[in-house]
DNA sequence: CTTTTTTTCTAATATATATTAGAATACGGT
DNA sequence: ACCGTATTCTAATATATATTAGAAAAAAAG
């Protein structure tokens, strides 16, 4: 919702909106797979039956056209996971928002086309200037997960002696990491949300071991039996 | 220990070694912090007051030259992990031992130089060639982790619904990641690393929370007061 | 069936930078 | 100081590909 070129709003309702649409996906498929230097306008353009010239009537440069990806990518992950909060009963607790959010965010990760995926990925590949702008942006989003924690450390959900911004890159960190691994197959998005979940709400270490551990020196543990 | 190109071994203790030793040192910090494409070779010889020309005494080619600095970042989180693990005694518990895993693998990406970093940042980055091969030699560090959660497991340390492969990219995630928002200041490495040890094995939800929580619905949580 | 507008193509241009060949320099040993 | 080897530099070369200008074609309007 930041960086749009004048473009979106005159009045004329053009029909080159298809063909514009068609070249972000194709640019959003072609970047996420092979890199920003990997991708040549010319491999957008073969992928929709264009000639690589041609996209300059829609986009100003490679630049720009990588950009709106990313936007696109950033925009529609966060979108996506304010409209499910939205929808959760007014009285939801602070853990199940938490579970909501990382949910939607995965699977917007997993599922929804290669934007958001793209824009995990090529933070690091484009020119200083655009990664700057995302960056920018990238911290409106992080802003709804600060909350998200704070409001449940506030309400007493979740433990006092984990720093929060620490808490809240591990797990985006977790789920943005699983563009890169995840391959579809035995292992449903649902399924993986849902691991996810557990593992960062209630940790990894079984139930009747919790207990016991909790109650010895922190680097001393050992399994029993 | 993979993929070195014959030279290693020949017996002449030449001294163009530490130029060779620099030449990667300051690709690395090049490649790590503008990626492929954004370093050019002459980037890396200023850096060290070379021509860029020159470096083609040393090594044959930009990509060799990048594939080297992967697999130096490959190598060393690896080793540095298994060297640390058989430092435990003998009888520590498989808690003990991934809780170390995880220390040193973020330690590594943290501190250790700009290898490690640069080696997970240019996955996307290189040419297919490359990658392929790199991902191939991430095989068997992952193979590690794998046998850290299968035993794990196996001697009842973890809980037994989440699966370990979604647990192993998820932590490996989150400690690679770090990779990209870590600046040097007010949270030391080990710190971050003790956060992360607690949420991946305890979990966020507060202490007494989570008694509750364990006996309630999965979907259906609320925050109590 | 024109005329106008939108969209796409063709064919240069322009630039950037990896790579190479050969000259120049530094260096170690004698 | 001299020789040979190791190392670096200089100055082309070569290629790739983003970008642009203007021609063509398609679509819309009339």
């Amino acid at each position: 919702m930041a960086r749009q070129r004048a473009e979106a709003d005159e009045a004329p309702p053009k029909k080159s909106e298809l063909t514009r649409q068609s070249i972000l996906d194709a640019a959003a498929r072609m970047f996420r797979m092979h890199g920003y230097s990997g991708t040549r306008l010319s491999d957008i353009a073969d992928e929709i039956g264009m000639k690589a010239g041609s996209l300059y009537y829609h986009f100003p440069s490679r630049e720009a056209l990588v950009e709106a990806v990313m936007d696109l990518g950033l925009q529609r992950t966060h979108a996506a996971v304010l409209d499910r909060l939205s929808m959760l009963p007014a009285d939801a607790g602070h853990l199940t928002r938490l579970q909501v959010a990382i949910e939607t965010h995965l699977l917007s990760v997993l599922e929804q086309e290669d934007y958001t995926s793209a824009s995990i990925k090529l933070i690091w590949q484009v020119p200083a200037g655009i990664r700057e702008r995302q960056i920018a942006d990238q911290r409106a989003y992080g802003a709804l997960w600060r909350k998200l924690l704070e409001d449940a450390r506030k309400g007493g959900a979740i433990r006092a002696d984990v720093d929060l911004s620490v808490a809240r890159m591990a797990i985006v960190g977790a789920l943005n990491w699983a563009a890169d691994w995840y391959k579809p197959g035995k292992l449903t998005p649902k399924r993986i949300a849902r691991d996810i979940c557990a593992m960062v709400l209630n940790g990894l270490v079984a139930e009747d071991e919790a207990a016991a551990a909790k109650r010895r020196p922190a680097t001393t543990k050992r399994a029993k039996k």
